[in-house]
DNA sequence: CTGAAAGCGCTAACAA
DNA sequence: TTGTTAGCGCTTTCAG
């Protein structure tokens, strides 16, 4: 403490001293730097405002464009702020605002497509906006959702964009974000009942014409490989599903609905399973790409054509879907689009005014990408 | 700020009637709150403080389980903090410490399968650590890249991760972020005379197992599709590439090697190009899966059979070279090792008390996933 | 084991 | 247009 005390005051002493003695700005600028090396010191706000002996605010204000400070005054700041290379800390202009200039994406996987594609669309809003973003992942379960909940509240963040992890039941944090008054977007993957901004994909619509198009080729039977009912996505394209079937005078038959199959393998062992007996279904329509890719796989292990004998179409358009033969015919999502759709509402939502905002819904129209997997029966 | 000063007076007073006043908790906790509420002011430590008459410090020490806090007053804290929904406020304590438990990463882009299970990985090691992730994507440009530096550094982070543009060729902002002291990995693509931590893929010996599979199935005359020789990963591939050839007796020919072949776009119109003359090579060794796929659809659009007449193998094990048919031989880079042998490094630098850290270089093998696509000529 | 008090770097209200 | 000054919420040193 002593020796801190001592230091400032010698500090003090020393560059009012140098301040005041040498004229000439370079040699001042070598001790200035000699100094803040010897000291491992950051160069501050205050040590500009010293240098020039000016007012610190007159420096802060310089450098943040303030309105009222000259041009030329503004211009000699920015010279010297670059000369003695200082870096604004950010840190301590958060703090003494409450606020920071970055957003939160909570999503449950960085690694899939459709995420990493929202994050995509996020990003270039947010930068758009001049606000960075910082990403985490709920890896599908509760407990990090939480966590990242928490470190993103307790770092200020200005806003919080999530879809909620396959193990979350419980919308409490989320109501404890709102609570706060921190704008939130849920996207994808929703509570309904939290009122909330919300941007959802039309997943009823989306199933509805994937399996319309499966019974426009004459497909009959129609299996469903769903997600897990209690994630609303995974109930919509259901009832999209029996929607088109009744629609089209067909009766959905329970016995051809499956929950929770949703990768490759499990795709893989149900088409085995159902596909390997006799009186057999003559099509799938998979609430997800890679169960879908598993009844392909299946389906030709058992010397099974398609599209001639069964059809097949998944959800959620990835990539492989174009790149396997035949291709898969999918659901596509527009995924970028629903990550900057959701941006653009939270900052929506952040720059408000208003002291009662009234959160919207936005719902985007997915489209079907007709490939060779389902072209006819 | 007379107001302020005023509210100021007008609120110790208050609390501090209250807390000598009233005996019955619950009648104070109900004050205090309905006190928060009107004021919407956030519970900080000294509220907590004031609340229990003990020391501000006593409490922060608590919060942060300091050895030197009884048991039964760290308790009594804790809940207290409970009780009033007590959020800490990580902006300020970073900004006290002058530092923070966020690294940062940059990275060329997120939805590419390499990157985004690198970002897995480096988010598994920072979990454990403790620390929270902001991921910026570069977007491959310099500008975006120099940005994201300038906003990782002026937030303090504790450390960066990075893998260089493709169209940064200057190291200017690297070293400036090294000369800060601040700890630094670049990994995968990197300044190789940049004296820092590094974690690399011996991407010459992938290529060389690449080649060399392709020369031991008897395929001979083989093309490269080589990426930008100025990043450091495909000048290596290209070196690999040509060591396989010589070590197999085989003289590289120049006219087979073609750079910046890497989209799927590119590599179907240069197999196109080449393998639609007479006298065609047998096989393709792409720096890219992409470009491997776009060369077996170009192939199999000119009607010649993969592996039969001629072999493709990519690189980077992309997850689509499992899906498609045949499958694609490629190189596996181990990409979410990669991301934690990254992190890890990163933290030992930041751990690190000692002044002189010297920086290694980790080097991992890439492993050669032998699929249907190189099966024999 | 606990308390008192300084101060991190910046912003903004108020004064000039 | 510029200067003065208080204070954001927390940690930490020093003193008991």
């Amino acid at each position: 403490m002593i020796i801190f005390l001592l230091y400032k005051i010698i500090y003090n002493a020393i560059t009012t001293y140098i301040t005041n003695r040498f004229d000439t700005k370079n040699n001042l600028l070598s001790l200035f730097r000699k100094h803040c090396v010897l000291k491992k010191k950051t160069v501050t706000i205050d040590d500009i405002a010293r240098y020039l002996n000016i007012a610190t605010s007159t420096v802060s204000r310089a450098l943040s464009d303030h309105h009222s400070i000259s041009d030329q005054t503004k211009k000699l700041i920015k010279d010297t702020a670059k000369k003695l290379n200082y870096r604004p800390n950010s840190l301590a202009a958060n703090f003494r605002k409450g606020k920071t200039k970055t957003i939160g994406l909570v999503v449950p996987r960085i690694n899939r497509n459709f995420f990493s594609n929202v994050i995509h669309g996020v990003e270039y809003v947010a930068n758009q906006f001049e606000y960075s973003l910082i990403i985490c992942q709920s890896n599908e379960t509760y407990k990090s959702e939480l966590e990242a909940i928490e470190t993103l509240m307790n770092n200020r963040v200005a806003g919080i964009l999530i879809s909620i992890s396959r193990e979350t039941r419980k919308p409490g944090h989320i109501k404890s974000v709102i609570e706060k008054g921190i704008p939130l977007v849920q996207f994808d993957r929703v509570f309904e009942e939290i009122k909330s901004n919300k941007v959802l994909n039309d997943n009823l619509n989306g199933a509805y014409s994937a399996v319309k198009g499966l019974i426009d080729q004459g497909y009959r039977r129609i299996v469903h490989f769903a997600g897990p009912y209690y994630i609303n996505i995974y109930q919509d394209r259901y009832e999209g599903y029996k929607k088109a079937l009744l629609d089209s005078g067909l009766t959905p038959d329970e016995k051809l609905v499956f929950e929770n199959i949703l990768t490759r393998e499990e795709g893989y062992e149900k088409t085995m399973e159902i596909f390997g007996k006799a009186n057999r279904p003559d099509a799938v329509f998979a609430a997800s790409d890679f169960s879908a890719l598993g009844a392909m796989i299946a389906l030709k292990d058992m010397n099974i054509k398609i599209p001639g004998e069964v059809g097949v179409v998944g959800y959620a358009n990835e990539p492989f879907t174009d790149y396997i033969s035949p291709g898969l015919t999918s659901v596509d999502q527009h995924s970028v689009e629903m990550g900057q759709t959701a941006a653009r509402l939270l900052f929506e939502e952040i720059l408000n005014e208003d002291e009662n905002y009234v959160p919207k819904t936005l719902t985007l129209k997915p489209d079907l990408v007709i490939r060779d997997s389902s072209s006819g029966g």
